[in-house]
DNA sequence: AACCTATATGCACAAACGTGCAGAACGGAT
DNA sequence: ATCCGTTCTGCACGTTTGTGCATATAGGTT
C-alpha cells in the first residue's frame, strides 16, 4: 500500500546476477555486451544490474592516496593540526552549492569503507551533513548504529531538511538503526536540560553517544558569508547573539560552541547546548568533519585548533586559505 | 640506452592529475569531459591518466560478497573443505585457455587487496600461476618480498614462462623484492639436496619461506587432460612416472605430491623435490590456491582434503564438479 | 477473474568512452 | 645548435555505455 519501499531488497536471483555481472565486468574487464550474452538478457539490464551493484555497495570503489607522494596541500594540513586530510579538487569558480555538492559526494564515499559492522556512528545535522547524506552509498554492515549527536529544535523549519531525514538516509545507507534524540538544539534554561539529563530516554542516547565509534559532523562559523543556520534559523535569540558577538566564540560543532584557540570553558550557551561537550567527542575513535566553502575557515580553524577531527574532508578552495596561501602558487 | 623502463614512474605532475582525475571521476561523478575541463587537457588525456590511476593501483575496485547471501555454491565448498571460495562465473562453453585466462584475472584482481607492506609472498610456478602474473595490477607497498617455493629445473624449458618471468612480474606489481631459488625442481639424488639445503644461500630462502605471510599456488593432477607439465616437461623421468603411477598420488602443490586423503608420508619423490613440506606450508597464514580446468579436479579434492589452502580461486565447473554436481541443477 | 500498481525488460538513440595515429614536446647525446 | 629517440597530446573514429519510453511481467487487492 505504503509506496515507501526504502530498503532496496533485490531479488535473490537479481543479487546474483548483479553479483556474477560485476565480477565480469571489474575483474574480468569484459564488456556488458558479452556479459548480456553468458547471462541471457540484454545489454540494458546488465548496465542497470552494475548500476545497481554499485549503489548495493557490492563494487566497492576506493581511491587509496599514497600520502608521501599525494598533493603537499594535504601533507601541509597534516603536519599543521594533526589531522587526516582529504582535500577535495574543485574548480574555484563553482558556486557555494555546486561546490557542497561534490564535496558531500566525495565525503560520502570516503565515509563508506570506514564503516563497519557493529559500529556506532554519531551523526550531526546540519546544511553540510545534509548533502553528505544524500549522497551515501549503500553497504551491508550488521548490527550499526546511528545516533544524533545534538537536538534539532523545531520552532522554524525554515526549508532545512530535518535532522530525521538525515538520519534516516544514514540508517537505510548502512541498514543501522537509527536513534533520534528528540530534544530541541538548546534550551531555554539550563536548568532544564540538567532535568531531561535525568530522564531515562535521553540518558540511554548519552549513554549510545559515549560509545561512539565514528561522530560525523560539519563546522559553523559565527562569520560565515551565510551563515549556519544555527546562527540564522532563529534556535538563538538576539541576546544570545549578542553573547556569543561579545566573546571570542568563532564557531560550533554540533551546537556546541568555542573559541579562536580551541577553547570552549565558560561559554554560558553551551550549558544550555544539547550536543556532546567537546571533551567527550574527543574520545570517539575516528571524528569525520566534513567542510564546503571558504566562508567557514574561521571556525574550521578552531575546531581543528581544539583537536575535535581525526578526518577533515574539505574543498580544495579552503584547503589553500586554511594554510595560508590563499590565491596563486 | 635499455629500453626496459620496467618501473613506471609517473611525473610527480601527472600522478597528481592522476589522483584528481581518479577522484573527480570515481568519486564525484563526472564526466571525463568535464574533468578534462577543469584539468585543462583533452579528454582523452583524461581517460588515459584514469587508465593508468587504476593500473597504478591508485583505484582499487574491490568486490565485496556478502557471504551469507552468495551463491550458494561458495558456501557449499567452504562448509565442505572449510577454505574460503571464490567461483569465477565463466561461461562452460569456452576453451581451456579463455577459462584459464579469465580465472586468472580474477585471480589477480582478489589477491591485491590481500597484499600489505612487509608481506612475504611465496609463489610457485606454473601455466596457472603464469597467467595471473599477467594480470596483476600494481599496488604501491614498502619492503614486500616475493620469494620462489620451489625451483625450476632447466633442462626443458619448452616454450613454458620461466619461473622467473613469474616472480618479477609480481615483485614489479607490487614493488618487491625478488628472490628467486635457483636449483633445480627436482634433484636426482636426495643426498644433493641434503647437500644442498645446508648451504647457506639456500637456508637464506627456506628462512624467507618460513616467514612467509601469502603463499600463491597452482594444482598439479596426475589425470589431467593435459598434464601439468611437472608431469609432461621432462622434469621427471621413466621410472620416477612409474613410481607416480604405482603409487596413490593425485596430485602436487609447488612439485610436492600427495594421495588423494591429503596424506604425503612415504612418498619418495618428495625427498628430491625443491618445494616446501606441506607441514610447513601450512604455516602460512594465507595459502591461496588458484585452479582453472576440472580436469584437475582429483588433484584439487588432494590438496583440499591435506588442507593446503585457506582461499581458493576457480573457475564454475570446477566448482561444480567439485562439490558434486556435474550437469544441470 | 479482473484489475491495479510496482517493477523489470528491451529497444533505440544520444552521450560517454577507448585507442590508433600523426604531430608536438621533451631530454639527452653529439 | 642539431639530431635522434622517447614520451605526451589531441583528433577522429568506432565502440561501449546510460537512459527515456513503451511494453511486458509479477504480486497483490477487490
Amino acid at each position: 500500500m505504503h509506496k515507501r519501499a526504502e530498503r532496496i531488497l533485490m531479488s535473490p536471483t537479481r543479487h546474483s546476477d548483479a553479483l556474477r555481472a560485476a565480477q565480469m565486468y571489474y575483474l574480468q574487464d569484459l564488456t556488458m555486451d558479452a556479459i548480456a550474452r553468458e547471462l541471457r538478457t540484454s545489454r540494458s539490464t546488465v548496465s542497470r544490474l552494475l548500476s545497481s551493484a554499485r549503489e548495493s555497495g557490492l563494487v566497492q570503489i576506493q581511491i587509496r592516496n599514497p600520502l608521501d607522494t599525494g598533493p603537499e596541500l594535504e601533507s601541509l594540513i597534516r603536519d599543521t593540526y594533526n589531522v587526516d586530510a582529504h582535500v577535495v579538487p574543485v574548480l574555484e569558480t563553482l558556486n557555494e552549492a555546486e561546490t557542497l555538492d561534490r564535496v558531500a559526494m566525495q565525503a560520502a564515499r570516503t565515509i563508506g569503507p570506514l564503516v563497519d559492522s557493529n559500529a556506532i556512528i554519531g551523526v550531526a545535522w546540519g546544511s553540510t551533513l545534509s548533502a553528505v547524506s544524500r549522497h551515501l552509498t549503500r553497504k551491508i554492515t550488521h548490527d550499526c548504529v546511528i545516533v544524533q549527536l545534538n537536538g534539532a529544535g523545531n520552532m522554524h523549519t525554515t526549508g532545512i531538511t530535518y535532522a530525521s531525514d538525515i538520519m534516516r538516509r544514514f540508517g537505510s545507507a548502512y541498514g543501522a538503526r537509527v536513534e533520534q534524540f528528540p530534544v530541541p538544539a538548546f534550551f531555554d534554561h539550563a536548568a532544564t536540560k540538567t532535568a531531561m539529563w535525568n530522564e531515562r530516554s535521553v540518558q540511554r542516547i548519552l549513554e549510545l553517544q559515549s560509545r561512539m565509534s565514528i561522530a560525523i559532523f560539519g563546522v559553523g562559523s559565527v562569520d560565515a558569508d551565510y551563515p549556519s543556520h544555527v546562527y540564522a534559523g532563529g534556535y538563538l535569540d538576539e541576546s544570545d547573539l549578542g553573547i556569543l558577538a561579545g566573546s571570542d566564540v568563532v564557531g560550533d560543532v554540533a551546537t556546541v560552541f568555542f573559541r579562536g584557540d580551541g577553547s570552549s570553558d565558560g561559554i554560558v550557551l553551551n550549558e544550555r547546548s544539547t550536543g556532546p561537550a567537546l571533551a567527550e567527542l574527543k574520545q570517539v575513535r575516528r571524528r569525520i568533519c566534513v567542510v564546503s566553502g571558504a566562508s567557514k575557515i574561521n571556525g574550521l580553524r578552531g575546531a581543528l585548533t581544539a583537536g575535535l577531527a581525526t578526518d577533515l574532508i574539505l574543498d580544495e578552495a579552503s584547503a589553500r586559505r586554511l594554510v595560508g596561501f590563499d590565491g596563486a602558487a
